[in-house]
DNA sequence: TTGGTTGCAAACACTTTGCAGCTGA
DNA sequence: TCAGCTGCAAAGTGTTTGCAACCAA
């Protein structure tokens, strides 16, 4: 992907998009609090996609007295400054992934339960395929495709 | 509604697969009852993709006195004898559809909440590329991608 | 008769919301 | 100070389960 431009202050640093939160959330008039840190900290060690339910019991490892709705509200705080998107798993949980700058799919088998990534060529592929078909415009960061594992198929 | 009866005892009739269900099941050892039956009557007329909970509210109509415990139930024996399948839908609900003969994936139009099949060819494409990508072995019944249909995305 | 089914109510898991009090800027 | 934030508790989804009564075969 093009690199994007550097920001004032507002914007997210590639590099390390987790390094000005704070700065970014107060840029905003938003509050940088001791709760959000414990989260952001998760996060940031996390660079995968979580389920919601997940990243709640992650931050109660780190601070027991963590609550879902200050997890919540605090993933939508941070879904619309662009920090992380949802999406959904097979099973119907809110999954959260990070970084979306590199905006991709997801596959998840089954079998084992494991996800994995789609490459980009294969988003790509999937994304020329809809728009063939249906002139849809995928949204691929919602994509969710189950089936089964190399591992499990045999 | 045409008559049922036919089939030799399990197998289903690819020309009117609801036909037989009564007998199918009984073949198996279960019961045809009043609340199947009506199930089965709104599957019918449906030939398409259904949520449980519209499916419950159909089958309502119907008869007011249908319980959600029973409809679920029973969606989940016509999956295992083979007529319906479940899928999840973007926002994280259960989804059946019915005759899992001509297995197919769906997309779904995260702004005005449409949901359409997808075309064969369409769907083979995405096997094809999973399978290129990671062996993935795709369930196509299961795929549901989000996006914006055509219409929307003036 | 008898085991599959039903309806009810209660339990579920996950997420959202209202509100009074707290707190970062 | 004072909006934004938090914690709690309660409500809300949609789905599942236990159980006694029921009824199709």
């Amino acid at each position: 992907m093009p690199q994007e431009q550097l920001q004032p202050d507002s914007t997210v640093d590639e590099a390390d998009p987790w390094g000005g939160v704070a700065t970014l959330l107060r840029s905003k008039g938003l509050r940088w609090t001791p709760q959000r840190r414990v989260l952001v900290d998760v996060l940031r060690e996390q660079e995968g996609h979580v389920t919601a339910t997940e990243l709640i019991a992650r931050c109660r490892q780190r601070e027991p007295t963590t609550t879902p709705s200050t997890v919540y509200r605090t993933l939508d705080v941070l879904e619309d400054v662009g920090l992380v998107r949802h999406a959904h798993t097979p099973d119907g949980r809110e999954e959260y992934h990070v970084l979306p700058e590199h905006v991709h799919g997801h596959v998840f088998c089954s079998d084992c339960g494991t996800t994995w990534e789609l490459r980009s060529e294969t988003g790509a592929a999937i994304v020329e395929a809809l728009a063939a078909d249906l002139g849809f415009v995928v949204d691929l960061s919602h994509v969710t495709i189950a089936g089964r594992c190399r591992c499990c198929d045999d």
